[in-house]
DNA sequence: TTTCTAAATGTTATGATATAACACACAAAA
DNA sequence: TTTTGTGTGTTATATCATAACATTTAGAAA
């Protein structure tokens, strides 16, 4: 058993703990995101389902099914790009946090991770300075990864 | 002379200190993006210019103002919104900075500020550690703004 | 099993954001 | 005045996203 397979029973297991249902649509778009293991836009996401997987799904479809997997914390929307990537953390136990993303602008590989708690409280602070209240510390970053500096 | 006059021609002043023309479209987009004091959208900027101006501008155009405009540091990107917002700092003297932009998510008001430079090396550091290199530390945080709290 | 209901998906239309390609106008330089 | 480059207009099209309504499907209730 393959990671992606791995992960995707994961994520079935996920959603069956609270009633939610992991179709094969569901899973063909999942399968979409970890298969390329970068950012993609929906309608990528509809080439890709019926290129590889043999699967015909309109655009439309893909928003629902991209809007229910977010809401799983399956998948992320990066608002810089309006791309959508899987979750790196669908195999772990630990309750998932705000996620922080380094985007590299040259291959568009994206890598989530997770920045230190008094990082993010500083912020916070900075941003209570100003007369602002930070409601979602989602912090999308313009990067150049390894392969690509 | 108001402030949005006063600014404008700030705007002005910087623009032929090094042979940039402002024109009067370009003085118009900007105008609104002042006027307005909070993000607008290239096809709201036309609106805008239309109604309150009485200014016919097409949105290609619209878009090539404000390519223009972002590359002399008079106006802002927000990327995660798709909206454009007039910089803070027209009438300072420093240099400009990379800036970070906290966006009220109820009203849309937006505020530039500069981030301790300590922050954003921390920041840095943190990127450099998950194997990539930070580019661009512009900031867009989603906020509630004193209003909205 | 059959019937009912709610959730999931399909279909069509349309709105919103953005760029490409080429034409034209106009101001500064030669 | 002619030339040249910059700014602007026009048209077409790509890309991202949602609204409204129809149909299908899975699971619960009868
Ligand atoms: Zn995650
Ligand atoms: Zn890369
Ligand atoms: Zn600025
Ligand atoms: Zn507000």
């Amino acid at each position: 058993m393959n990671d992606i397979v791995k992960t995707l029973a994961h994520a079935e297991q996920s959603c069956q703990s609270h009633g939610a249902r992991l179709t094969d649509k569901r899973k063909a778009v999942l399968s979409g995101l970890l298969t390329s293991g970068k950012a993609l836009s929906a309608y990528e996401l509809v080439d890709y389902c019926r290129d590889e997987l043999d699967t015909s799904i309109p655009a439309m479809s893909v928003y629902r099914i991209l809007a229910f997997l977010e809401q799983e914390n399956l998948v992320h929307k990066l608002h810089v790009t309006n791309k959508y990537v899987a979750c790196s953390h669908i195999s772990c136990e630990h309750a998932h946090e705000i996620p922080q993303f380094l985007i590299c602008e040259s291959c568009g590989n994206v890598k989530e991770i997770g920045i230190k708690k008094s990082l993010i409280d500083t912020l916070k602070d900075n941003v209570e300075q100003a007369g602002y209240h930070l409601k979602s510390p989602q912090l999308e970053l313009h990067c150049l990864c390894q392969n690509c500096v």
